[in-house]
DNA sequence: CTCCATTCGGCAAACGTTTGCAACAGCTTA
DNA sequence: TAAGCTGTTGCAAACGTTTGCCGAATGGAG
């Protein structure tokens, strides 16, 4: 059925290893029979069998992206991403969505295993032992979560974190609220860290709410919650939720940015579609994409394990404003963000 | 040093095509035999090269999801559900992302096509042409297109494009803009069609502006266009235009639903988080991924060629409100929103 | 004219499976 | 007791490539 090297080689009265080498190796053979064989080959429509391929060299030249759930709108970015980094490579992409389960993320890696050549694990919800583990059966890039020894990319998410609480800080409040993630998340531990020393430092209270599912219904949810801690900002631990609470907010009537102010993170498309904007810690999930399926694919060369950091930056909108204890010059979000632009 | 049949066979003192039977076709082999090779199998963390299997059985349990870009906020969801669902029947899935453009699509399609069980086209951007010339190398199923003789499944996005003008016309509105979507959508000229009809029959004018790129942007590029027109309800392609459009409407001052009434289609998960909440004609994109799914892995029985159509419905939120003609009693997006729950 | 180096292309083994065929044992049936 | 079935297993070919090895052809140097 299929057209195959066979075919090409009896259509061009060379040997299959011929045609074999002008795909794989064209340096080898003469440039007239390359010339020929590529003729042919295209006028017949052959295209190389990977599996094939595959089962003699054991490169698939394909890799598996797993993540935690494809419709949050922080992962399609990165996947975009990630897929048209790694096709330009000639590389395709195994998609496949945990659900943000552990278990079926280990069942996950383990199944793709044998099929890629590497795994891109973004903001992995198993153990660090899980991941150790499965990291001996099949070359690993993580995303979002630092683990000793292991290849990742990370975004500063402590950076961004800290950046936001000086700006609510700055911007006069004292009692901030931290609206967590997920359990099991890296990233949660590291904004909740970062946030709480940063405010503590400042002589500043952070009250943490949660853990919680990253969607925007436990934003809207945790409005009453929020309100009855007496806080007047919040950070959240995804723009998800931070719009979820900036509309249930709004709904019952409190102010944003006048009686609270709110920070998302990651700067996801819609941000910039709510009003009032949202301010939050921009991540730059499609360059993370693109890094984490560099160092995959370099992983083969040398056993190298780096770690890539990103930055990320605070992106102040309209989301928030001067807190009770505002200083005389009042830093409006505009002013700040003026100050931010230079 | 991956484990494979041979060693398994070894440990277990048995033939490899006992092994090979273990997996493929247990009711050929012993119970007690089988338990034998599945505890060593296990033991020696044995999982089957499925790129060999692939070779000689010519499937190869993996399909291939292509989608114009990943990142518009219609295709996460149907990408999640066609996932799942495809694994649960142990396939896997290679995504792929052509940003609207159809010589990628082209290239993409042909390239997967040896390494996949069939394909699954959302919303091509080919020629009718092309795509059944591909259909010749590898099972399909498009989705989001109808074409004669191809396995298809559609939202029909026509009956929920009438319905919108109809919501329209009730309330009052005689002159109508449908902002149109990108050239070549086959999508786009359905709701092009049905808008336009809908609206003559009743003697109302529709001004078509537009194609557009379907993204937020050119939603709010169109603010000025579509005042200038002078008409007080505007349908859009999808909702993400509707979106921008809405916000920059706002923007300039203009009330939504008092001024000009704003309809979506595709109900994605952002429609309710703005202000006002969108008025929408909701598209199951999840059936559609699963449907298309279970149509690809039958096609291989029968050669049966279903074009499956799927029901849309409008979802009257607050986005739409009474216009210039509204009938005495006036039918507030309440009322109708009641009437419609019924 | 001989020798050597270089370039090119053929040969065949190998990758890890599946599967048609055959062999064999133990039964049942006539 | 012979014949035939059934259930279980082994044997070996096949799938479409890649690649180490070897020989043939070519051309240049001496």
């Amino acid at each position: 059925m299929a057209v195959t090297i066979r075919d090409v080689a009896r259509a061009s009265g060379v040997h299959i290893s011929t045609v074999s080498r002008t795909f794989s190796a064209p340096h080898l053979v003469n440039p007239e029979t390359r010339s020929r064989v590529l003729a042919t080959a295209e006028q017949l429509g052959y295209r190389p069998n990977r599996a094939a391929r595959a089962l003699i060299t054991g490169r698939t030249h394909n890799i598996g992206l797993i993540v935690a759930d494809i419709a949050n709108p922080f992962f399609p970015p990165l996947i975009k991403a990630a897929e048209t980094h790694a096709r330009r490579r000639d590389y395709h992409v195994f998609v496949a969505d945990t659900d943000e389960d552990p278990i079926v993320e280990l069942d996950l890696v383990q199944a793709l295993a044998k099929q890629v050549d590497g795994i891109l694990l973004c903001s992995p919800r198993m153990s660090d032992d899980q991941i150790e583990q499965v990291r001996r059966e099949v070359p690993l890039v993580v995303i979002n979560r630092m683990i000793t020894g292991l290849p990742a990319v990370v975004m500063d998410v402590g950076h961004g974190a800290r950046e936001a609480v000086r700006h609510l800080l700055d911007l006069g409040h004292r009692h901030l609220v931290y609206l967590a993630g997920p359990r099991g998340s890296w990233t949660n531990r590291e904004i909740r860290r970062a946030a709480g020393a940063t405010a503590r430092a400042a002589g500043a209270e952070l009250t943490v709410l949660g853990p919680n599912q990253p969607v925007e219904e436990t934003g809207a949810a945790s409005a009453e919650a929020v309100l009855r801690t007496g806080a007047t900002a919040v950070l959240a631990y995804n723009d998800l939720m931070a719009i979820g609470l900036l509309q249930s907010l709004q709904d019952r009537g409190v102010d944003v940015p006048g009686q609270v102010s709110v920070v998302g993170i990651d700067d996801i498309a819609y941000s910039v579609l709510v009003r009032p904007r949202l301010t939050t810690v921009a991540n730059p999930t499609a360059t993370a994409g693109r890094t984490a399926v560099d160092m995959l694919l370099q992983q083969g060369d040398d056993g190298a394990t780096g770690q890539v950091t990103l930055r990320t930056d605070l992106i102040i909108r309209n989301s928030t404003g001067p807190g009770p204890y505002a200083p005389a010059v009042a830093i409006t979000a505009e002013v700040a963000a003026a100050h931010v632009k230079e």
